[in-house]
DNA sequence: GTTATTTATTTTAGCGCCTAAAGTAAATCA
DNA sequence: TGATTTACTTTAGGCGCTAAAATAAATAAC
């Protein structure tokens, strides 16, 4: 409620200058202006201030000659050594470390494999500094400073409070991990659901522009999910928001991991997907309760091959995402549903009964004008959404930090 | 984006201000810096140019000498007479009329019976523009202007287009309703899904003021819902978010009013109560598709009073309303979920079964928090709503208004 | 090769808003 | 009656923004 006064404004619009680099690479002053709806005057006044803080650069005039007449446009950009973040991408048995830079480009990417669910609270914090110690050792060199840290996590976290509340990729529960870190690297640090950094990504693209509401569905082991309401995620209460997975397809059906019957996930998630096949078909060897890709690609591939067990079961699964999506249809009619994450490499089998299964549940008129599509799956999206926001979140802080220490 | 320079800093504080004297009552200068985190000073100066513009006055010391040693406060107050809105409630053959002063408080109400199904667009238009004239002839007298219009309506409606796409109390579609009243009054025209006024209402009440994330289930002849996320409506892409009704209990189940199957609304509302009661019970005599008040009160005291046969209907709607709930729970984790409508008269008769379905379908985690709980139900609460949105949405332009009649 | 024209950036002048601090007003306390 | 306390108003000064003027750096035209 308080109204700071008029000093906000211009940090606001410092804030939009550097988000409008950030995403559109260098850009002229006059455009800047244009594009945040400020006077070239005042782009001047922020520019000068940024230059003399090194968080920018004036781009050298291009050599092949700029078309048109007049006096030719200088190209400011973010000075990628500004500042760097990492996101740490925390999953089963393994964690993957990402350094990007203050432009937002991956400066570095490096996976580990770890038997995560026998760490102990501790352990994943030492873990996690010894991580982020050698990344910054290594790269530190190149850039001014860490920025910002983003643990994009699998499970129900806390961004508020810093907690990871639970995650399948841990043992334990309630780790306040947050604090440690701010305190150890004197950074922010931003605790994240894994597909609200995907969603995040995903909403960026032009494609999906024009879908300020937009639902991300990821099917894989498990099925998650993000809900973007006016381009940010949705958190729910206490972070555990958006749990398509166990909503619910028939009371009283099928078991699913988290317990419970009939969820959504008992029906579509890989797990499931192979549970079912498992008894009627003669599939790779492995633990048939949690499949590895190959496995799951065979099944896949008898589905698409005619196998009519492995059909059977894929409608099924259609069929239960269909009465899922309906119900987000009907609850949050948002413009686009995306379909993603490694099991839609068995959507065209699911697709059909989906669709069926939509029309069914739903009445034109809530069916409404919302897209529902899938796209391909792409690992490393996580990682790139929790560096995008990351350094979102932190250049508040990047802008306070070079104004001391140009005072100074 | 683009971000107004310093001017806009004043109309906030000015609006800041108009706000805390709505829902506070008369208050003090420096309370209202305190309260809104603005220097006295400027409120001096807000008030004074508020003053002047007549929207507000300095209400005269209190004859009970007040307390306390110093000068003593003068508070300042909304001016009534200011400005006025309606709101008027689109329902089933029925019309109700509300004005409000300028603080909120209701001046005046009527209710109309009309026979709604059976008028054009025109008609309507026609219609609601006779009541409102009518309203403003017989009270203009002491209003300075008619401020705003709020419409709140059962059914889907597109604030933003003004447009009420689809109602079941109108036979046509697509109403271009808000522009045309616009015209005819000069005045801003808010349209609103009804069970949005209500939520808004009950997100006001003191012993809800901790929970941003909302959601409003209301029980009636259909069933109704709205969402509110950080205090705001949640629309999604058209208006027509939040049919909890059509979400889906039993896929394949009971027929449902939209003509599909398995819906919640085909179990726990007002027609499928009765519908599947007037099967098996004596019930009183009436249009059995169409029940009225009496005829539900009929069905909800047999159950209270341990037919055993109205007791198992109720129950599976308990059912049907806990697993639809449970998606609720389960997608947007809400802080509230709020039970109320007319049906909750036949809530004690559906409550149990209605927490088990929950308990059977989520576990603790995604449970979560949430508290459920009903409320008693006032007819009366969408033009409160209605009059508060309004008058919300409309005093940007109230004091825009009002600085040009000065100055003129 | 000047000179006019065009476009980009910077500087200047001035306005509106806000706040802190000083000044004034209106009570109670002693 | 004067000291004290609290509320409100006035004053002085700062910040940020914009429009307009000034400057800079090109191309186009002769």
């Amino acid at each position: 409620m308080a109204l700071p006064s008029t000093e906000t404004s211009r940090h606001d619009n410092t804030l939009a200058v550097i988000r409008t680099l950030r995403d559109q690479g260098p850009v002229a002053r006059v455009d800047l202006g244009a594009l945040n709806g400020i006077s070239s005057a005042t782009v001047t006044s922020i520019s000068t201030e940024l230059l003399q803080q090194g968080l920018i650069s004036e781009r050298p005039p291009e050599t092949p000659r700029p078309t048109g007449r007049g006096r030719p446009k200088t190209l400011i950009e973010l000075n990628a050594q500004a500042a760097c973040v990492v996101c740490i991408k925390l999953s089963i048995n393994e964690i993957q470390l990402v350094v990007g830079d203050f432009t937002g480009q991956v400066r570095h990417s490096e996976h580990h494999t770890v038997s995560t669910l026998t760490l102990s609270a501790d352990d994943l914090a030492v873990l996690l500094e010894e991580k982020i110690d050698a990344a910054c050792d290594q790269l530190l060199g190149g850039f001014q400073r860490l920025a910002g840290i983003c643990l994009a996590v699998q499970g129900v976290v806390s961004s508020q409070n810093g907690t990871i509340i639970w995650s399948p990729a841990l043992s334990f529960r309630n780790a306040r991990i947050s604090a440690r870190l701010t305190e150890r690297f004197h950074c922010s640090v931003l605790l994240e659901n894994d597909a609200n950094c995907i969603a995040s990504v995903l909403a960026a693209k032009p494609d999906y522009a024009d879908c300020p509401n937009m639902v991300v569905i990821m099917l894989g082991y498990g099925i998650g999910m993000s809900v973007l309401i006016n381009g940010v995620p949705y958190l729910g209460a206490n972070g555990s928001a958006a749990e398509f997975g166990h909503s619910k397809y028939q009371p009283d059906g099928a078991l699913c991991a988290c317990g419970r019957r009939g969820c959504i996930e008992a029906y579509a998630s890989d797990y499931a997907l192979y549970r079912a096949a498992a008894e009627h078909l003669n599939l790779p060897a492995g633990d048939s309760a949690h499949p590895s890709e190959q496995q799951m690609q065979a099944l896949t591939q008898l589905a698409m091959n005619g196998d009519p067990a492995a059909q059977r079961i894929y409608a099924e699964a259609g069929r239960a995402l269909g009465i899922g999506i309906a119900n987000i249809l009907a609850l949050f009619n948002p413009d686009l549903v995306l379909i993603t994450g490694s099991g839609v490499r068995g959507f065209d089998a699911m697709q059909a009964t989906m669709h069926h299964a939509i029309d069914e549940a739903l009445v034109a008129e809530l069916r409404g004008t919302t897209r529902i599509e899938s796209c391909a799956w792409d690992r490393d999206m996580t990682c790139m959404g929790g560096i995008a926001m990351a350094l979102n979140a932190t250049d508040g802080e990047t802008l306070l930090e070079s104004q001391t220490a140009r005072e100074a």
